[in-house]
DNA sequence: TTGGATCTGTCAAACGTTTGGCTTATGCAA
DNA sequence: TTGCATAAGCCAAACGTTTGACAGATCCAA
């Protein structure tokens, strides 16, 4: 008959009580219901302790299984932030590559808190979880990282990368991304042009900056970097770095990089605030696609990451060191896009393109 | 020594390795492990082996208790959409509720898919979870919902509530909203108002109209009401009905109210495509707080959801249930707050005020 | 008939806990 | 000293699986 656990009385049906209905020994049955056992149970008995299993809904018990195997079909999935709008996309990822190979994922938020990090991870160890997917790691971080490491069980890194600590990571390939914006607004025909920078001390800004300034010297541009220092990505960050750059005595730049959609949006307002107007008089692109913010008018032009791709390729990697646990994976940067909307257009004053060509 | 157990060498300190270097049985350390246990160990012992188990590092394995105990520490929470922005601050409100509390959560997305939902369900019964928050429920889904109470384990429902079944729930309180929005624009002098309404067959869209139109006629103003079909809150949706209440040959509305943000955004460009200028002719209040569209000029007046908090008191219910199994808690009507912004002025034309009082 | 192979299936030992029952030691009253 | 309660700790049986080792049956060749 079915057990009747410790839980309230709830019923559960084991491979005991399918043994019994179906009169064969429970390990046969552990062997007619594991789709790739090795030949122990010939096909007759198979097909009928499915049909008796099928038939009284048994349900294999994943934690004895877990207990059993020490592999727990489980991945923890740590953000620092469920608040951030980037994430939600990125478990989507994670959890629709996970699911069909049988995975489950747990989710916890470190709240950008190193000891909370330490905490989650001891608690994950606990629970006997196969893997990590980290999207909130932070530069002091790897210490923890590291003694985790030491315990065999895989970290896979998403959206941030870590310099301390040799990890497979999945990463947007911040370089392209502030590369197309350069190339956008070179073929628009600007040619002086404007960046907002996020703080310095976050790697992919560098790197988003890197791309931008090199596709701009390559064609011979110019250009004025502006640098915040506040958490990337407020409106009123975006004002002020673009005040300076209006008040600068050097020519007005027709053509802005923003690091950050919200960044842009700042800008943008403060600019049409002293009467320009876009794009008419300037262009701007932001990044990140912001949801909602299309709906602006005039909409921002921006680069798109593909961060549900993050999430899938980030598990993809999991599954293969799962697997094969003989070599890691090749970390991957993801390529962004470019995604024009209104917010650029044809540069205010072509004459200049020429003037200026061959400055390198 | 350390157990050196089936994945890849990882090593792992049990009990039993705990209890050999601290000279006792393993059943002794269990118990001077666990805080609550039956006075069965001398305090000096108790502190011994915490100080051994501590200094070998030594954590309880959860899935082995959880086996033993029949309690996974563990509940799942269940979405039908991850990309849906209102997602990420519930799963955050659970989170943060439960992980005090050893709970960790799962995730998964039904995709608003029936038989998803079920296949997901079964593999959660398959992982011995000790209860469900679910955030997706469908009308046609209590049949299989009732099938998974049956076995015994909690499901709270959160900002969706179920009709065909009875479950605790926690969602927000429309009737409320509506009647926010509602004596706002009344307040502020309006009498002619429109409403822009969602789909009629969802539930919480129908107490939204229901707290609106109440509190507008308890006001004695009038109403139009125009409904859209689609599932609720796109932009170009609000632009139809808004050029539907415009078109009227009636007089024009001067107080909008949309089911929706977005709606509230379509209504509003269309509106200023016509000449007219909010808040000067005509006030808009949305619905939801969509984020990063307090960024618009004019900034949206809109009802707030407590998201996180549905998330948490969802959590509080279930360790509710499950510290308590005797008697469901009841459900909980959480209220939303009316944010306001520039979209909502005061009305145009103050004299009509009073020539429409007495019509009720 | 004997002696392998091969094919099916049973047996029982784990996996790491929790926990009821048991044993021994200790304290204390008579 | 005995008797007895109580405290402290050990023993072993679970929990529901997986899986190596073994056993019986069948078949076939020698």
């Amino acid at each position: 008959m079915g057990a009747r656990d410790a839980r309230k009385g709830r019923t559960t049906v084991t491979l005991e009580d399918v043994a019994r209905a179906a009169g064969v020994h429970y390990s046969t049955v552990s062997r007619a219901l594991d789709p790739n056992a090795v030949r122990r149970v010939s096909a007759d008995t198979r097909k009928h302790i499915q049909a008796v299993a099928e038939k009284m809904g048994y349900q294999p018990d994943m934690v004895a299984t877990g207990l059993k195997r020490g592999r727990t079909q489980t991945v923890a999935a740590i953000v620092a932030d469920l608040g951030n709008p980037s994430i939600a996309p990125v478990l989507r990822g994670i959890a629709s590559r996970l699911e069909p190979a049988g995975f489950m994922s747990l989710f916890a938020e470190t709240q950008d808190d190193s000891s909370r990090l330490e905490r989650i991870l001891n608690h994950l160890l606990s629970r006997r979880v196969d893997a990590i997917i980290l999207t909130a790691a932070r530069v002091g971080d790897s210490r923890i990282l590291r003694r985790f490491v030491g315990h065999g069980i895989p970290v896979v890194l998403a959206l941030q990368g870590l310099p301390g600590i040799r990890l497979p990571s999945c990463t947007n390939d911040d370089l392209l991304g502030g590369t197309l914006a350069a190339q956008h607004l070179i073929a628009l025909g600007h040619r002086r042009l404007a960046q907002l920078r996020g703080p310095a001390d976050v790697q992919s800004l560098s790197r988003r900056a890197e791309g931008f300034s090199k596709a701009i010297a390559a064609a011979g541009a110019t250009e004025v970097v502006v640098q915040s220092t506040a958490p990337l990505g407020t409106a009123d960050d975006g004002r002020r770095l673009m005040r300076v750059v209006l008040d600068s005595k050097r020519a007005r730049p027709t053509g802005i990089f923003a690091h950050h959609d919200l960044m842009a949006l700042g800008a943008l307002t403060l600019a049409e605030e002293r009467g320009l107007r876009c794009p008419r008089d300037f262009s701007i692109i932001g990044y990140h696609d912001v949801p909602n913010l299309e709906r602006l008018v005039p909409a921002l032009t921006t680069i798109r990451q593909p961060l549900e791709e993050a999430g899938r390729a980030a598990s993809e990697m999991v599954l293969h060191i799962l697997n094969s646990p003989s070599r890691q994976p090749r970390s991957r940067r993801l390529a962004p896009t470019l995604v024009v909307r209104q917010s650029t257009g044809p540069a205010p004053e072509p004459a200049l393109q020429t003037v200026r060509k061959s400055r390198r």
